[in-house]
DNA sequence: TTTATCTTCATACTTTAGGGTGATTTTCAT
DNA sequence: ATGAAAATCACCCTAAAGTATGAAGATAAA
């Protein structure tokens, strides 16, 4: 821009003045910084250790100790677990056999006998004599009560 | 003891005199100390002033810094709930009276009907028919199934 | 191989459950 | 007080459940 050349050719001595003047004030206050700094240079010292080894302190202190922590247990109820696990313990204390589980399985679903034989290809006799046997082992007289004793035991759903 | 104090009147000025360099001694470390310290003067305070505040630091560290809170959700398993609600808005929507409730709590615990008539004192019929219209309501054909949908409505436990 | 258990099926019989219909008495809210 | 819902009961009939007994094939363990 020939505005701003011209700025500075009509000025030039003033413009040097003044950069020497600045200079000038610059290195006055250096030398005012240093001789603060030779005349303190203990306590400087001194506070800068001083700030140094607390930092250090603070630094070994956060890496170093265990972090404390506050350990809260928060109970999470679940609704229901729906893992069901075969109590087979159970199932071999009274001597329940694959079958007879099975059966007993489909009994609890609600199926009738008519059902559960036709469900499992068998004749409705076999369905009987394995829900007799059934009753026979769990001590029962009826399918509800089978079905009530057999999930307490777990050995249904 | 006359042996000992034999020892000592026979022995005084041994005595004293090892004493007296015993102390002599003392001296010339103490000073020796001294000369130590004043030749090291300036190293001893900024080690001290490191350590002095070194030991600001951590202090400053454990005492201000908040306690890193670790929250661990621990889940936690309910056998069994036991708090048993009843689904009125099932009841009011299925329209089930209170007597039918009652009779359907006893079927669930395998009751027969005659049994469930006997606990009510009331006759055969009448538990019949209480069935009857809870089969219609619940939309099933069997007691088993009722037992069955009526848990899983809570409308029984 | 032989034994014991499981699974299957049958026949006969009894008991209980469930369906349909109708009726009387309580209870309770309008 | 009166009408609707709830609770009670009876009778008849069918279907399903449960009991008892016997037996045969399949399977796995001894």
């Amino acid at each position: 821009m020939p505005g701003s050349t011209n700025f500075l050719t009509k000025n030039k001595s003033i413009i040097l003045y003044g950069i020497f003047l600045a200079i000038m004030l610059l290195l006055l206050k250096w030398l005012e910084l240093r001789f603060i700094l030779i005349n303190h240079a203990f306590e400087i010292y001194a506070g800068s250790i001083a700030i140094i080894f607390t930092a250090l302190g603070i630094w070994l202190a956060l890496k170093l100790t265990k972090p404390k922590t506050i350990l809260i247990e928060k109970e999470v109820f679940t609704e229901k677990p729906e893992t069901f696990v075969l109590n087979e313990k159970e199932m071999i204390r009274l001597n329940i056999s694959k079958r007879e589980l099975e059966v007993l399985q489909l009994m609890s679903e609600g199926l009738s006998n008519q059902e559960i034989a036709a469900k499992l290809f068998v004749s409705l006799n076999t369905i009987k004599t394995h829900i007799a046997r059934l009753f026979d082992k769990l001590e029962v007289k009826r399918r509800t009560q089978a079905v009530e004793i057999s999930k307490k035991l777990s050995l249904i759903p």
